[in-house]
DNA sequence: GTATGATTTTAAGAATGCTTTAAGAGAATT
DNA sequence: AATTCTCTTAAAGCATTCTTAAAATCATAC
C-alpha cells in the first residue's frame, strides 16, 4: 500500500535528496522540475499528496496550487519556499496549500509532516474501492476475497479466489489447466490434482447444483470456461 | 458554526495573545493553564482542536498528546515549542500531531495553520465527529466511549471503541488487520494478537453469542467485515 | 459395450491462521 | 495505598485451508 508523492522544485539536487528521504520511508515519489511539467503529471496521474516549491521560474508554486484546487484536486499540498514571511504564508494557506515549510528544512522533518498528513486523509481509504470482476450477476471483489452472487455474499479462501479470477478475467474463453496453474499457485511444477481439488471446491460454493455446473464448464482434454448465460 | 478550539500554555500572556486573534478569525478558544487543567477542559466538551505547547511545569505537551489519542480523541492537534530540534518535531508526529510551530511565532500564521486544519477536517470530520455511528441496530458514539443496542448502553473501552468504529466507519467492507492495527494503534510496529485479543473483548461485549459472531465476520488470511443482515 | 484416460469426489494429515484464556504490568479511581 | 479497569504478552487449543492421495465417475474412441 504505497503512498504516491509529487514532487516540484527547480533545483534537481533538492528532488533527489527529497525523493531518497520519501524513499526511505517507503513513499513513493514522483518528480517535477518546473510548475508544467508538474501539471503534466497531475493530468496523468493521481497523487496522495503534493510538495511544492513556490519561487520556481515560469509558473510559480501558487499557480500550480490555483490550479490544483480548481481541478477539484484535495490532496494535501506542502508549500515549500525560502521565504519566512508570514504574508507568503497567509497567502499560501488562503489558496488551499495545508502545510508551509521554509528552507532550509530538515528531510526527516519534512517526511515526519508528510506523514502526518497522510494519516489523515487516507484513513477512510480501503480495499473496497479496487478493482472487482462482474460476470452475469456475480461480482468478485478479489482483496476482500468475497463473491457476491444475487447481492449474497459467499467467502471464498485465498486459493479459490484466485482461481475464480483467473476465469472471469477471461469470460466465454477457455482458459487452459496449465495456464490457470501458473496464474493461480505461480510456480511451474505443474500439479493437476491441485486444480482439480480446487475446481470442487469452488462449485461447490458458487454453484447451485455443483452436479450440474451453470457458471464453470469442463472442456474436455483442456481446462475450463466461464460461460454466459448466467441469466 | 464557531469552531472551538483549546488552547494549553503554562504562559498566560501567550494565552490571551492567541485567543484574541483566533477570536478575531471567528474562532471560540477556552484557555488551559497546564497540562492537567487541559485534560479537565478535554473530558468535559468537545473541541475541534488543540494548540499544545509543549514545554510545560508538571504534565507536558507530549503527555497530554499522548493522553489525547489514547482516548481515541482525533481533533488536530498543533504543537507550540521553543524547540527547533528537529528530534522534538519528530517526536511530536510520531505522538500523532498535525502540526508544530515554533516560537516565536506569528499569531496570524497561527490562525491561518488552525484554519487549514480546520478545512481539512471538516470535510470528513462533519461525517467523523458526528456524535454517533449507527449500523443495524448498534449506535456507537466514540466520544463517550458507549454502544447502544437495541438502546441497551454497553461501555467499551477507548480501544475497543477505535476498532469498532474502524470497522463501522466501512460497513459491509472487509478491513484488513494490517490497516486495523494502523488505525487502532497508530504506529507501525504490526502486532497480530493485540488484534486478535482484542475482537475477542470486542466480540464478547457486541455478539450475543460470541462463537456464532452475527456482526463482525472473519475473512480469513485478510481481517475482519462488518456484516449487513443486521436486520 | 468396453477400455482408456480424464475428471470429479472424498478423505486424511500437515500447515497455517484464529480464538480463547490467563496472568502480569500499567493507569485511573477510590 | 488499595482497588479496579485497561492494556499487553504469551501460550494453548481450535478451525480452516492447503496438500496429497486414492477411489469413484464420466466422456470418448475403439
Amino acid at each position: 500500500m504505497f503512498h504516491h508523492i509529487l514532487v516540484v522544485d527547480n533545483e534537481p539536487e533538492l528532488l533527489e535528496l527529497v525523493d531518497y528521504n520519501l524513499a526511505q520511508a517507503d513513499l513513493r515519489a514522483t518528480c517535477a522540475i518546473s510548475g508544467l511539467e508538474a501539471l503534466k503529471h497531475l493530468n496523468e496521474q493521481t497523487f496522495d499528496l503534493v510538495i511544492l516549491d513556490i519561487m520556481m521560474d515560469g509558473m510559480d508554486g501558487f499557480s500550480v496550487l490555483e490550479r490544483i484546487r480548481n481541478g477539484a484536486m484535495e490532496m494535501p499540498v506542502i508549500l515549500l519556499s525560502a521565504k519566512h514571511e508570514v504574508d507568503s504564508k497567509i497567502r499560501g494557506f488562503g489558496l488551499g496549500a495545508d502545510d508551509y515549510v521554509t528552507k532550509p528544512f530538515s528531510p526527516s522533518e519534512l517526511v515526519a509532516r508528510v506523514q502526518a498528513h497522510l494519516r489523515r486523509t487516507h484513513k477512510t481509504a480501503s480495499i473496497e474501492q479496487m478493482i472487482s470482476y462482474s460476470y452475469g450477476n456475480m461480482r468478485l471483489n478479489p482483496a476482500a476475497q468475497m463473491l457476491y452472487k444475487n447481492n449474497q455474499a459467499i467467502p471464498l479462501s485465498a486459493t479459490e479466489t484466485k482461481m475464480l479470477l483467473a476465469l472471469m478475467k477471461r469470460p466465454n474463453q477457455t482458459v487452459p489447466k496449465i495456464q490457470l496453474f501458473e496464474e493461480v499457485w505461480g510456480h511451474s511444477n505443474y500439479d493437476e490434482n491441485s486444480i482439480n481439488v480446487y475446481m470442487n471446491f469452488l462449485r461447490k460454493k458458487i454453484e447451485d447444483d455443483p452436479r450440474q455446473p451453470r457458471y464453470i464448464q469442463t472442456v474436455w482434454g483442456l481446462g475450463y470456461l466461464l460461460t454466459g448465460e448466467a441469466e
